[in-house]
DNA sequence: ACCCAGGGTCATA
DNA sequence: TATGACCATGGG
């Protein structure tokens, strides 16, 4: 018996469908609610492992001290940024995390010049950021720059593996490859599939879910 | 009083 | 490669 989780073929039909479900209860989403390309990096990093209503109001601290520029966030020191970030939680090591990110950014001319630049090589500049992982550099590289990603969080992990459709355990790339494989797309479908996926998730699929009415009703094969 | 949230890093084996 | 500890606040 193999231990590992093979990547089983993931088919087209089903994440179209499941797509279909979600886009036809939800509507259009337009997600990453933010004011401006840096602030949806910015809480790229908050976000991890955090809630979104925690993130909200470091974002918030952070507005209101007008630091969330690149230059006012390198302008504080370590202590001052931490306390605007402590509702986030993790504060001090996410201080770290965003200063590391936007002294890169700002150092790369950010997005003006970064938007030249091709995925791949976008990518791993954001992966050699200590503090910057596989889901949120893919964040940034969807919701900032516009890229055709598909991105894995806990959510799609829950959502797919409810549904029967992958082990749940698989490596972020080789998940995030397959989806992306079988569901071809530009940014905006990847980026609304991700927000519907989301929106499932905060509605319906917690950890208890309420799968009676879960708008994938007996499509989803998850039994609490 | 628990449990967990839109992760990532580092040490260890 | 693969586990486990650690980071920390706020809402249910």
């Amino acid at each position: 018996m193999s231990k590992k989780p093979k990547v089983k073929a993931l088919n087209q039909r089903d994440l179209v469908g499941v797509f279909e479900r979600l886009s036809k209860h939800f509507g259009k989403t337009r997600w990453w609610p933010a004011d401006s390309r840096f602030e949806v990096m910015v809480g790229a990093i908050l976000g991890q492992n955090t809630a979104w209503t925690n993130v909200e109001k470091a974002l918030n601290n952070l507005r209101s001290a007008d630091a969330l520029t690149p230059t006012a966030i390198l302008d504080l020191n370590h202590e001052s940024l931490a306390e605007l970030l402590r509702p986030s939680g993790y504060y001090n090591i996410k201080a770290k995390r965003l200063r590391n990110f936007v002294e890169w950014f700002y150092g790369q001319g950010e997005c003006k010049q970064l938007d030249s630049r091709d995925t791949e090589s976008l990518r791993l500049d954001l992966l050699a950021i200590n503090g910057i992982g596989n889901e949120t550099a893919d964040d940034m590289l969807l919701y900032a720059f516009e890229r055709p990603v598909f991105i894995v969080d806990a959510y799609t992990r829950r959502l797919f593996s409810r549904l029967g459709m992958i082990d749940g355990e698989e490596k972020y790339d080789e998940l995030s490859g397959a989806l992306g494989q079988a569901l071809t797309g530009d940014a905006a479908l990847y980026n609304e599939y991700h927000a519907l996926i989301v929106n499932l998730a905060k509605d319906y699929c917690r950890v208890k879910p309420l799968c009676m009415s879960c708008p994938l009703g007996k499509h989803c094969q998850f039994e609490p």
